[in-house]
DNA sequence: GGTTCGCGCTCATACGTATGCGCAGTCGGC
DNA sequence: GCCGACTGCGCATACGTATGAGCGCGAACC
């Protein structure tokens, strides 16, 4: 009834324990042909496999990636991103013989998950992770990293003291090339509504940005920019009469905030102001902005070959990826009125 | 460099690896609050954390469960029934505090995913497994069983000579009901549209088929039922002019193409002829079929339910559950003509 | 015939943890 | 003052595998 194990098989086939170990695990050097058939006879018969444990305690290697997501993976899958980075981390891993831990124990009662939790790390189960949540932990970060936690990050995320690599959506020059296609369509003067969220993804595109107005020599005039951030009353006066032509919205929200309020005012896009927005787009038609597209299937995917490089060569040292973003046209971006 | 071990904190302490261990797993009936309180102390100070390995080979536990699937399980998660399985698998782990391994190592060249593979079973690396795909390997299923390994299966299999524990909707009573509120409207006179495959969970649908006609007295008459599956046009003209006054589809593609052969021959749903199906149908207007619904969340929960009772007890006998089906009106029932 | 060499293995140990057993010391009871 | 009970640990071992070191043996060579 239990689980056969090499000195077993080493029993029924007259030899010892490590002849067994030697082939089962492919050291077939000096183990003649007939004695490696003999075993493998009796490890067949026997329906002998090996165990993952204790190979994994003398090897260090379990051929076992971890996902650790801060918040959890599939109920909101449907639409957030977890989902397509998903798909190209189970892609990649599948191609590369890895199996996933999805690291669902850590949960705590407000939904949030945790990596440390009653001083027990789990993912040590893994030989490496792959993080990713919008909600990243950046204390637990700091101390994964300090404790010499091989991982890849998806998203970039900074933590003082620590080089973390991290894939990353390429917003900035991503940001550029939009803000260029804009300029060449003719737009002289923009308007950049930001969003009140500071974190890396953010500042990454709102610096594309600036530096596209600038190398450009375009007029940015932007409401979001005055540390209010979303869109007043104000603003949206400001933009309907100002001499923008074409306005960049970091998020959907603030693309459709920004369009019910033109629609208020008479106005329509892209007829009167061309908007892009700096995320991806539903594909509902009649909304299809111009946005930019963060390629997470690949992202998923070059995170696993990040993560799998380093589990292979621990001497290879941490590097974060940029990957670059496609932009997708919609209609809502027109030339200038 | 290296994570630190029971006995870094031991010497640290100034007490044996054994004191270390009892402490950090919680068997402190012998031992005193103040070296309770400094080996603690040492293990915050080290950043101890368990080898989840060595605890695995140890305790034969870990804590861990493996989620296989015979095919890949993103790639087409958003249409096909793994995405709700998963949902309820996950949520349930969480709530449970158990980690998921998802076997993606095992993935062949056509796509198929196999359990034993070069003699080996990652399998074994998880307390148990929750197994689930349409294309389910008997063999492999035979085998694992015969090897005494933990796991249920999604969805009802049979196997000679092995007693699977599966979780598995009611396919059965749902579909009496179904026939019994359509009989409630009035109608006498069924047809049974069936698919050419040959599994248990048709079989299921078949039986509760038969069994609701028969005890309602109802007449019947099923073109798919002579050995040629499917809907020939011989059998759309039958339907047309026959005394049916209700269809029932096994899945959602015989019921389109009824729709079609009987809007080619100037009929139609449900004014001619009400027409359920025997599978989830998507939302799209227009096309909301009368149908029944697998609780697949719910499944995957039930099935980590029954996995982790027997993780927890492995003296539990197997046990199969059936889950009931809800039944979802839609625009393709009406009485009889 | 002695030395060297290569083959075909086995021995022994390490990986990190959990736990039954037992030992030394203390304390309480009579 | 002696015996038993209890406290506070440590010792030793087992879990299943991988692997460097080493051993015995036969063949080949000078």
């Amino acid at each position: 009834m239990k689980a056969p194990r090499q000195s077993d098989v080493a029993r029924l086939a007259g030899v010892s324990q490590s002849a067994v170990s030697r082939v089962v695990s492919g050291d077939l050097d000096r183990i003649p042909v007939q004695t490696q058939e003999r075993i493998r006879a009796v490890v067949k018969e026997l329906g002998y496999v090996p165990n993952a444990a204790a190979r994994n305690l003398r090897n260090k290697r379990n051929r076992l990636l971890g996902v650790h997501t801060f918040e959890a993976v599939f109920p909101h899958a449907r639409e957030d991103f977890y989902f397509d980075f998903l798909l190209g981390i189970e892609e990649r891993a599948e191609e590369l013989g890895y199996d996933l831990v999805l690291f669902t124990s850590t949960g705590t009662s407000d939904g949030r998950r945790r990596i440390y939790r009653e001083g027990t790390n789990r993912l040590n189960l893994a030989d490496g992770s792959v993080l990713l949540g919008a909600a990243t932990d950046r204390e637990e970060l700091a101390r994964l990293w300090h404790d010499g936690y091989l991982f890849v990050h998806i998203g970039r995320r900074e933590v003082a003291g620590a080089e973390i690599p991290c894939i990353v959506p390429d917003y900035v020059s991503a940001t550029d090339r939009l803000v260029r296609s804009l300029a060449e369509r003719g737009h002289r003067h923009f308007g950049y509504l930001r969003e009140a969220i500071e974190q890396e993804a953010y500042d990454d595109r709102r610096a594309g940005y600036r530096a596209a107005v600038e190398r450009l020599g375009l007029q940015d005039r932007s409401p979001g920019f005055r540390g209010v951030p979303g869109l007043s009353e104000e603003c949206l006066d400001e933009l309907a009469s100002g001499p923008e032509t074409a306005v960049i919205a970091e998020d959907i929200r603030l693309a459709e905030d920004l369009r019910a309020g033109l629609t208020a005012r008479g106005l329509s896009i892209p007829a009167d102001l061309s908007v892009a927005v700096l995320e991806q787009s539903g594909d509902e038609p009649g909304h299809r902005w111009d946005c930019l597209v963060i390629p997470r299937k690949q992202i998923g995917r070059i995170a696993i070959d990040a993560l799998v490089a380093r589990v292979e060569d621990p001497d290879l040292p941490p590097v974060s990826r940029l990957v670059a973003c496609d932009l997708v046209a919609g209609e809502t971006v027109a030339g200038p009125r």
